[in-house]
DNA sequence: CTGGGGAAGGGGCCC
DNA sequence: AGGGCCCCTTCCCCA
């Protein structure tokens, strides 16, 4: 019999490995991860998507699962794991993919002494007992009380903002031509030698074995101070592994330059996207500009930011059954990238600066106050991604856009261009007007308020009530019969006629059924809107279509064709594209009999018809 | 080369 | 929040 040791011997041959005596290989576990994590960071085989705080993470589901029991569970039926932010901020899971991947916490981000209770408790959260362990070590040599992970945890509740200060700290540390020092920050980096204290953070140093014994030597071409063990330096160019974290979303395009200059910021703050999205739109923030890390992190070469458009590409060149078209992703990769390059601040310029403060007139955490009912950023923060549309010449051409399409609002947007201080819609004849230091404006009455606070409390006062009386003055006085009907056309008619719709846009008049409607239609007459895209900057006044749009980054498709497997992401583009496959073609041209299996090219086809030419 | 059709992506907006 | 529909646009194919 021939024992599979001695097979092993036998194929291994010449001793080239150092073989020891029980036959293993001393390097294995190291080479193989070394692989692993350089294969992350350029997102190659990451076959599942983790977000914490909107910002994004990839990896790889084996590593995953076999670093945690949680994960390993979440892995098993997902691609797109979403991650309790109130448990593990996205900064806190960056310091903690980095140790799945190396096995140790990186000198660079070694985490001020009370971000240790952070890391235990999503380490706790996560089901990482070896991080766990290591962060309890550290702890009490720190002399920190803990009792448990727990109570990390209980006395976290949201990491918030005393974790975001540590978390900047980090971010500092790690990349310290970012801004002076901050409170709280650790000492000023550290020459990337390793210190004794860090042996300490190599779970591997102690008596632990396998892949996490790595120690620093994981990433040997990264220095040692590299984060993820790859990317070289603290200060982000990385020989070769270019992307630390997050998404590398341009993996359908040529493949990334080994190096990308400049820093990456980690996902700092998380008061991101999911902030923007809370509570009414005269509450939601925009997204501070630690967002700018989460742009970054997305993994978009700087120099090629839109690259990251090519994650729909990938995906879909991925996703794409037989029946698929590749020649898609790269029509689309061009296009994206042209309007890209237009942006003129774009999230990823703002990378360059301090975490707190990037763009002129960002500062953080204001802004997102700036985004009430009509808001007014442009006096604060002109040329800000926020305070203007990020990419005016994209929305120039949505404006021209517009202007065909809807009379309504496009006459304001189309009209103006970024629309100077005043973001809210102005109707026709509307005169500039200068509200001073009141920056936040009502949109029924037209009233300027020097905070969002106040403007929120006023906008209470307009019970709908008040607004439903206004609306019947309006019936009244009113502009209604043919006029009405007229301008009504767009909407359902049948449903218009039969209930009533007491609740009237101030701007253009449209009706609605309930106030909440009326509400987001107002939003389409703001000149900012309220729901920005975390990866490209691009503003939507609904949060649906941004998430809708989001989806579109990520290349999630959940509607699959049964017939060729192509996916979509909207439900309706399958119904629609089933049309394809059985050959229905329900839009018939009435001057022609032409038929068509999408409406929409039924009605270009019309538009041959009618045109003069 | 050009124009039309087919198919698809994306955003706006209402329900 | 998500579905559904509309519109604009793009790209490819083909006559």
């Amino acid at each position: 019999m021939v024992s599979g040791p001695l097979a092993l011997r036998w194929c291994a041959g010449g001793g080239r490995w150092d073989m020891g005596p029980d036959m293993e290989l001393p390097s294995h576990s190291k080479q193989l991860l070394l692989q692993l994590n350089q294969q992350r960071t350029k997102g190659f085989l990451c076959d599942v998507i983790i977000m914490v705080d909107n910002s994004i993470f990839r990896a790889h589901k084996n590593v995953l699962a076999a670093s945690s029991i949680y994960f390993k569970s979440l892995v098993l039926h997902d691609n797109l794991i979403s991650l309790d932010t109130d448990m593990v901020s996205s900064t806190v899971f960056q310091q903690i993919l980095d140790f799945i991947y190396t096995g140790r916490l990186l000198p660079g981000d070694q985490p001020a002494e009370p971000n240790f209770s952070t890391l235990l408790t999503a380490a706790s959260y996560l089901q990482l007992p070896e991080l766990a362990a290591l962060c309890r070590r550290r702890l009490k040599r720190a002399g920190k009380p803990f009792s448990s992970a727990r109570a990390g945890a209980a006395g976290l509740g949201r990491p918030a903002r005393s974790q975001r200060l540590s978390t900047a700290s980090v971010i500092q540390a790690r990349y310290p031509g970012l801004g002076d020092g901050r409170k709280g920050a650790h000492p000023p980096q550290e020459p990337p030698q390793a210190k004794g204290s860090d042996d300490e953070l190599f779970l591997g140093s102690s008596s632990q074995e396998g892949a996490h014994a790595l120690g620093r030597a994981l990433c040997p071409a990264a220095g040692e101070a590299g984060l993820g063990g790859c990317g070289g330096s603290t200060n982000g160019s990385s020989g070769g592994c270019e992307q630390e974290l997050g998404l590398d979303l341009s993996k359908k395009s040529p493949p990334l330059p080994p190096a990308t200059p400049g820093p990456h910021l980690p996902p700092e703050d998380a008061a991101q996207l999911s902030d923007s999205q809370h509570g009414s739109p005269s509450a939601a923030p925009v997204p501070p500009v630690a967002n700018s890390a989460s742009y970054t992190e997305l993994g978009a070469a700087p120099e090629e930011p839109m690259d990251l458009e090519g994650s729909e590409d990938t995906a879909l060149s991925r996703l794409e059954g037989p029946g698929g078209q590749p020649r898609k992703s790269l029509r689309h990769s061009a296009r994206k990238k042209e309007w890209g390059r237009k942006e003129p601040c774009g999230p990823f310029e703002r990378k360059e600066v301090g975490p707190k403060s990037a763009c002129p007139g960002e500062e953080g955490e204001g802004l997102g106050d700036r985004v009430p009912n009509g808001v007014l950023g442009g006096g604060v923060g002109a040329g800000g991604p926020y305070g203007e549309p990020p990419f005016p010449c994209r929305e120039e051409e949505e404006n021209g856009k517009d202007a065909s399409e809807d009379s309504g609002q496009s006459g304001s947007e189309g009209g103006g261009g970024p629309a100077g201080p005043h973001f809210l819609y102005r109707p026709e004849g509307y005169e500039t007007v200068s509200y001073g230091d009141n920056l936040y404006v009502c949109i029924p009455c037209a009233k300027g308020f020097p905070s969002s606070e106040q403007l929120n409390a006023h906008v209470e006062t307009h019970t709908e009530e008040e607004l439903f009386i206004k609306e019947e003055g309006a019936y009244e006085t009113g502009s209604g019969g043919a006029e009405e009907e007229a301008e009504d056309l767009s909407a359902p008619s049948s449903a218009y006629a039969a209930e009533p719709r007491p609740f009237r846009c101030t701007v253009c008049e449209k009706t609605y059924k309930d106030p909440a409607t009326l509400r987001q239609h107002e939003k389409t007459h703001w000149l900012t809107r309220p729901f920005p895209c975390n990866i490209c900057g691009k503003m939507f006044t609904q949060r649906g279509t941004m998430t809708r749009h989001m989806r579109s980054h990520l290349g999630l498709k959940p509607f699959a064709c049964d017939e060729c497997g192509m996916r979509f992401t909207r439900q309706y583009r399958l119904t629609e594209h089933m049309r394809v496959h059985s050959g229905e073609k329900p839009y018939e041209c009435q001057l022609c009999g032409g038929k068509f299996t999408q409406q929409r090219n039924l009605i270009s086809h019309l538009r041959m018809h009618t045109s003069p030419s």
